[in-house]
DNA sequence: CACGAGTGGCTAATCGCGTTAGTTTTGGGC
DNA sequence: GCCCAAAACTAACGCGATTAGCCACTCGTG
């Protein structure tokens, strides 16, 4: 029997990969195995069982998406940065859906956790865009909670096709980028 | 062996609640049988399998959050009422946390499914709140999307607890109230 | 070049959960 | 008091995760 030579990286990759494919749920270890050429206890050898598994998957989403919207916002401030943060974040998860599930319910076990890591990595990049507005001090925790939550609740309505009416989608998204901005624009004038 | 003397309704109830306590992925049928005091395959003269329990209580959790959400708006407008729509949404989210994790990932199979109508009843309580602010036509949708986005978003993310930073949540939740209410007031202003 | 150890793979088996089939019991209507 | 439909039960299957225990390949070392 050749080896297949795997190793823990290339069994998240792929598992990331095949939860892109066929849905975070339909992400089985012997669809898995299947897919990497092996019989399914094999995996065990690579990975600690299916918890370990989605915490690499989160951890190397979370990266992906931090370096994703870190790229996309190089050189930009004030809007441009918002809507390009918002586009690259977006196009992530209707990219990877399934790997961008395996973040949520997955809570780090400590400060230097993976996760924890590639969720401050990604934190740090939306930190960079609300810089470019006039929010400080403990705004800043307000305004990055506000805009993950815009992200998250569009990208994740979105992918699991919760947006049923009649407009169009892309529409909404900029419609919902125009009213952050105006909202962000006036963080600190009185309510 | 006396009867229990379940029917559907109640099954779906009882699978709300125990979703509520132990969590959406904890809830199974053989939990479900043990709480309502039968034996696992006794639940299937009631509810057709996983698959529609899911659906039943997704349905019920949307009709109680469109009313928990209708009435905590009655004779509220504008900011009051994007205020009072947005705390009964998230209280209802906080508390019943297995019940609304219900509502993700079910795609109703028709105009008529209890699930689309329960979703037309909650997206109904949004639009009156909408309709305090000027928007109208064509925005309606952008900002029905945003608002649901919004709430979803944080929701969702606080029920996961992904917000492990310094600032308290009540505080960003009211923030977040705010940006929103400067984004609708200027909705239909030149970006 | 042999070899021994460790690693990566395999088979077999267990456990829990969803689901189906077939059987028994209950309780309301005649 | 009897009958039958509904509602419950037991038994059994399939599948997914996981563990135990075994074997083969490969690589560094003598």
């Amino acid at each position: 029997m050749p080896r297949a030579g795997l190793d823990r990286t290339a069994v998240v990759e792929a598992g990331a990969a095949l939860a892109d494919e066929v849905g975070f749920a339909g992400l089985t270890m012997g669809r898995l195995a299947e897919r990497v050429g092996v019989r399914t206890p094999s995996l065990y050898k690579h990975v600690a069982g299916q918890d370990d598994l989605n915490r690499g998957i989160a951890a190397l989403a979370l990266a992906e998406a931090a370096a994703a919207v870190g790229t996309a916002t190089q050189g930009c401030a004030g809007r441009d940065a918002l809507a390009a943060a918002a586009h690259a974040f977006r196009d992530f998860v209707l990219t990877h859906p399934g790997r961008y599930a395996a973040t949520i319910g997955v809570e780090p076990t400590g400060p230097d956790d993976p996760v924890a890591v590639a969720g401050l990595g990604l934190l740090g990049s939306f930190t960079a865009v609300l810089r470019s507005y006039a929010v400080e001090g403990a705004e800043m925790d307000h305004a990055l909670r506000a805009l993950r939550s815009f992200l998250h609740g569009f990208a994740t309505l979105q992918s699991a096709n919760a947006f049923q009416w009649s407009a169009d989608v892309d529409d909404s998204f900029e419609w919902l980028i125009a009213l952050l901005d105006r909202g962000l624009r006036n963080a600190s004038s009185p309510q």
